[in-house]
DNA sequence: TAGATTGTTAATCGATTAACAATC
DNA sequence: TAGATTGTTAATCGATTAACAATC
């Protein structure tokens, strides 16, 4: 149903803008707008028409000439692009500032990212349950993890940690890691990782800063 | 006595990957290690020596030939290339779940990136001590910013009231915003915007699991 | 039909990688 | 000296931008 090759590698920062329309679409759509141009879609968000119907182009979508694009088509498009068409179940560990921030963002909805359970190894921590969901014992992960069929985790431990945690990860059967600790993970070939890095965005800003 | 330029715009991979570096020269430093090659610190970090070389090479640092680099030496230029060698006192608006998770991080600290007060416009919220620092209302940004002299702005607010804050910043002199919304926003020029974002992220995450 | 828009093919630009001379 | 490492210059690769034909 996708238009999506299992071999074909996407360019990460075509990727990274498909957020940025479906955020501007589903807006549009909430305006009952039904029909959109790439170019009205590039000035809204500083882009290039061009640069948008490429990227556009990736999720196999086809617009029309002189009219512009279906709007709810575009939607679903990038939805099943990105795979935020189908609710994926996630773990999170490590229940500090960052960890509970994650828990109680309601953006993720919007993804379709359901974070099902929390791990941490602070027994003050363990048994709470933390905007809804329930704190389990890092040791409980595995089982867990593979009860309720989990692939995805999120990593929110200290950077000191975040290795070892990585590496019981993968032993868990976890296929697919976002992390958010300060470091550089070492993990199988066949394990994702994609890195938010707090200080690598701070460094930009503060260079720049720097230099005025 | 840093070896930057005004004028050069320096690569945005480039300087993302110093805060790296730097953690794990910190590291090094800290067993006592003195000296280090460019190749030890590709090896370690999953790069290329090359790569460190020329990222390095930016900061205008100097390496010695079958020796390496001093750590120390190499330490204090990432440090003074990204202006971390001074603290910079930056204020933070929307003290909400990710608002406060930042107001709690520590990793800050080796940055030096100083949180001096944060701004919201809940009344439960104004008055109140965060993790050490008051909450002012909003509408007392703008003086608060001129008293303090504080030239940098952390964005946590609602995606629907990040323009308008961000218009807010700009107006009361803010001369960079860290903005977490996911939100393009639209300043002037002089103004230097660094996005995190958190959708964007996950989306590239996502698409490569949704491909397995 | 004319004009606006799509989507493809080619050109440009910038970052990464490769090759290699210089040096301790 | 020989070998390891630095740092520069050239080649490659990939993303962005430009040009333009196709189409409604």
């Amino acid at each position: 149903m996708c238009a999506e090759s299992k071999d074909r590698v996407y360019p990460v920062p075509s990727i990274r803008r498909l957020p940025l329309y479906l955020s501007f679409l589903r807006q549009l759509r909430e305006q009952k707008v039904e029909v959109v141009s790439s170019t009205r879609i590039a000035e809204e968000l500083g882009l290039t028409g061009i640069q948008v119907r490429k990227d556009l182009a990736m999720t196999g979508i086809v617009g029309r000439p002189k009219i512009g694009h279906s709007i709810n088509e575009l939607v679903s498009h990038i939805e099943c692009f990105l795979g935020w068409d189908k609710s994926r179940p996630a773990f999170l560990v490590g229940v500090g500032h960052l960890g509970t921030a994650l828990l109680g963002y309601k953006g993720f909805k919007q993804e379709n990212l359901d974070i099902v359970a929390s791990f941490d190894s602070d027994p003050e921590k363990i048994g709470k349950t933390i905007l809804g969901r329930p704190t389990y014992p890092v040791s409980e992960f595995s089982q867990k993890a593979k009860e309720m069929n989990v692939q995805c985790a999120i990593l929110t431990v200290p950077a000191q940690f975040a290795q070892a945690t990585a590496d019981m990860m993968v032993e868990a059967g976890i296929v697919g890691i976002w992390n958010f600790a300060p470091v550089q993970l070492f993990v199988p070939d066949s394990v994702i990782v994609e890195n938010v890095s707090l200080s690598s965005s701070y460094a930009v800003l503060s260079q720049r800063l720097t230099q005025i």
